[in-house]
DNA sequence: TTTGTTTGTAACTATAATGGTTACAAACGG
DNA sequence: CCGTTTGTAACCATTATAGTTACAAACAAA
């Protein structure tokens, strides 16, 4: 199972997009999500390199940095989670065993199609779709 | 990501498959994966109550419990992963905001198809086509 | 320019899952 | 009855996630 990051990260995302008059700060976001401020901003950190969001010191959350339409699941998944790859393979296996000795290309091509449509699926979904749930 | 049980597993099975005349030990499967016995024995036990596989006490695994043509990646998923949801969502979030009060909703469904699609791809996956890449 | 606020970031802790390891009673084949 | 191996329990190490505190630097506003 991947990590929560990617849904925090969303939600930070929807809120985002459900004020673009004011700034919202990480404190307030906190408060939605209830977390902490400073896990808020860890993403906020890599949201803002990735292009998604707008920050301003002393001022926070100032906006998207694209269009909600523009923004798909890929974007922010690609940006928050550091372990992208679906299922982890054992190494380290015994090559003197015909099994052992082929099991990783075995499995990572049987494994990539997979991978490779879970991240067509997840770039088909934007923000904008979600926004307009709530 | 999932953890490595599945291609472990899969490592497990497709040594049974390759086998099938004589009984082969956890130690022997351990070496081929370069890992423990008791590590193997842990997965064996999953695998035999999922109707995968046969062991016996003295012996070790005496085959494959069906067919590797009907054995499917999506069984052995089924049988040896823990948690099998794709992506994690955080819950105790904030109900009296719009955003908090949906999130979970929103993203389960969201996440929902494609879990369900994955399921569908390692369903289509049988032990037979991996057996003869080896 | 000064003040107040918030980000960006570091450091630390708790918790849980995975994987590795040892050990041994029970089961079973020969 | 003997030897082997499973099934299982009880640990430990490592890693990742998430939670928490703290603070310097940046910036808006007065």
């Amino acid at each position: 199972m991947y990590s929560s990051k990617l849904s925090v990260s969303i939600h930070i995302l929807c809120l985002a997009a459900l004020h673009p008059d004011g700034p919202i700060t990480s404190d307030w976001i906190a408060g939605s999500i209830h977390t902490n401020p400073a896990l808020v901003r860890r993403l906020l950190v890599k949201l803002k390199r990735a292009g998604l969001i707008k920050t301003q010191t002393g001022m926070g959350v100032t906006g998207l940095a694209k269009p909600a339409g523009k923004i798909s699941l890929l974007e922010v998944f690609r940006a928050v989670e550091s372990e992208q790859r679906l299922f982890d393979i054992h190494t380290d296996t015994n090559l003197a065993c015909p099994v052992g000795a082929k099991i990783e290309q075995v499995l990572t091509t049987t494994y990539q199609k997979m991978q490779t449509n879970l991240e067509h699926e997840l770039g088909a979904v934007h923000l904008s779709e979600l926004v307009t749930l709530f």
